[in-house]
DNA sequence: CACTAAATTTGTAATGATTACAATTTTATA
DNA sequence: TATAAAATTGTAATCATTACAAATTTAGTG
């Protein structure tokens, strides 16, 4: 994956600011908070601004290469993997995990007529590590 | 519907607080926020604190009695309607909607041995108002 | 290479939802 | 009625996010 391309061809001027940030979303799937994002970063752009990540992250969004989701109201989460899938979250570890989802076409009664752009689903309950221990 | 017998079927002792609380929001079905119910019944009550409000609805939420979900990051928004069902927000209008869903036994993949206790689903889009206008 | 304008980054202050907490009021019980 | 427990209330604190203006960096031009 080639970033600086990868930012180019959406219409983002490849900063390092920007640059780093993707990269690091690319690479942490585990869906970082903005606090989390900024934390390990800082050490690589000690100059960083907590703002800067929220500004970049909301570009990322605007330009169609990140994606964002709220679970149980707490603070937004990030994800740079844009192919459509669930995630769950352990009520006991906290973990969450990516999930793909089977049946993709779900169907919805009296949606017919609507126009549906973004599925956006996520479960909660116990993961396997935790149910076998 | 009884409320008073509603809640307190479900342990939670009638106050005068907690059955016009529970009244509105099984009545209003659009999924009001905090701040929405409290100056809606602010008039009835005019005793009334926000934070009974907050108060009652996690209540509410720790009997089983209202679920809660967020759209966006935003407010958090409550709903007395515990029969599994879906969300639609639309993109234009902002309206909410409620959605059955058909598919309801979904599938995910790689879940086999996860236990799920619970399945939230939200689409946004453009409503069928808003598309023919 | 300097100069200027535009874009980006940054820090601080403001906002807004939610929670903590202690005081007050109400309810239940003896 | 007196007392304890529960519920309600108001205020202050917290925390994520946004607004905004200043500072820095980048890009383009002579």
């Amino acid at each position: 994956m080639d970033f600086i391309s990868h930012l180019s061809s959406n219409n983002i001027k490849p900063s390092v600011q920007r640059i780093k940030i993707f990269e690091y979303l690319y690479k942490n799937t585990n869906h970082p908070t903005v606090d989390i994002i900024y934390k390990d970063l800082v050490g690589d752009i000690p100059t960083l601004s907590k703002t800067t990540v929220y500004n970049t992250l909301k570009l990322f969004i605007d330009n169609g290469i990140t994606s964002t989701f709220t679970i149980d109201g707490n603070e937004a989460r990030y994800d740079a993997i844009m192919e459509e899938h669930a995630h769950f979250k352990c009520n006991d570890c906290g973990q969450l995990y990516d999930v793909e989802i089977e049946a993709l076409k779900l169907k919805f009664s009296k949606l017919n007529d609507f126009q549906i752009d973004n599925t956006n689903i996520y479960l909660k309950g116990i993961c396997n590590k935790c149910l076998t221990k």
